[in-house]
DNA sequence: ATAATTATGTGATGATTATCACAGGTCTGA
DNA sequence: TCAGACCTGTGATAATCATCACATAATTAT
């Protein structure tokens, strides 16, 4: 709890209550690798806080699995959608390695946002950075190429080459695995 | 302001205390066509509601203009992450039509939002609703090919298209306008 | 340990797309 | 109203990419 406590106060002012209070929203679950967090039909009735290992979201369209985002340590993921209309999820939330999180129940932390202003102020920072993050890696795909978006990772989320194979990248940058292999060897060489 | 109030009430619960609170950090005004609401470089320190006309957020890279986002009526804009993190933007947003336009400003609300939750409340569902929008557009680029993208568009945004010109939307969608007008007439006849 | 699964590299080929060039249509402001 | 600015369509060509096929690592499970 004490990575998610550091994480809570980097955003917003949070008083040892607040953080009791806050309590009785939360619980801890380890996921074992390929586990989902979020399966496809369900709604999304949680903040998955990952306190260490990390997840993808992804979409299975016609067999096909369409990786959409990658989410680390100190990183909040969601069906932001699902969370917030209480429709059914369309994609799934799955570990990728054997992965400690801690799930903000939805109606509990609602409960709890009435007795503490500043964990209604703590909602709205996180759905803020998860924003900013949507913005962030959707705006990728209207400004640049596939080379230069890998070119992005490299030298704004290194961390993402770095723990995500080839394969896995490829889908979540939009391209085949084997056209991205080409790009990362024409890239080595030139 | 009737439009902005019925578009709150649609959010969350607004008593007439919390409206008036809210005032405090408002103002309208109206955009000439082609006026910029946020310039590259600047910090975004509003939110911008739109009351009626539309506009578009759009980067300038080596000269050429891609267009990220349209935003209509009854919709709201800003750069999230300049409005969150205080950072320049490095986008501009810009009224495609004359638009009336109601400007949130980010201290005045921070202010208005100590004395009254639910404007705290709102401000989390304002987000929440701009994420679930980059999320939706974001995706679009990893599941879809340009043809599905466009196909996606007419379905669940026949808004865009019936109020955006295909240049205007090409850009938007990634591809080229002369591709665009192509995969447009392959539609038409087959 | 070793068999099975998963991941990566690479060639060949066809499909899709970007880019340049140019023509005609539509809008718009002085 | 009329000239300049924007918008759309279309051809030609080159670049990029997806797909299939197959070989070879690397990883995983029993």
């Amino acid at each position: 709890m004490d990575n998610l406590l550091k994480y809570i106060r980097s955003l917003t002012s949070f008083s040892d209550k607040s953080w009791e209070l806050l309590q009785a929203a939360l619980t801890t679950k380890v996921f074992k690798k390929r586990e989902l967090l979020l399966k496809e039909g369900q709604v999304c009735n949680s903040l998955f806080y990952i306190d260490n290992g990390y997840c993808k979201s992804y979409y299975e369209i016609d067999g096909v699995i369409k990786n959409t985002g990658f989410f680390f340590e100190n990183e909040i993921t969601t069906n932001i959608n699902s969370f917030g209309n209480g429709q059914k999820s369309e994609f799934n939330i799955v570990a990728c390695e054997p992965s400690k999180v801690i799930i903000f129940d939805k109606h509990k932390l609602f409960q709890a946002t009435k007795q503490a202003n500043e964990i209604e102020t703590l909602g709205r920072n996180c759905i803020r950075l998860f924003a900013t993050k949507q913005e962030e890696f959707g705006t990728l795909f209207k400004l640049y190429t596939a080379q230069e978006r890998l070119e992005y990772l490299e030298t704004k989320h290194p961390e993402i080459l770095q723990r995500v194979s080839l394969s896995q990248l490829a889908s979540f940058l939009g391209v085949a695995r084997e056209t991205l292999s080409r790009i990362r060897k024409r890239r080595t060489l030139g």
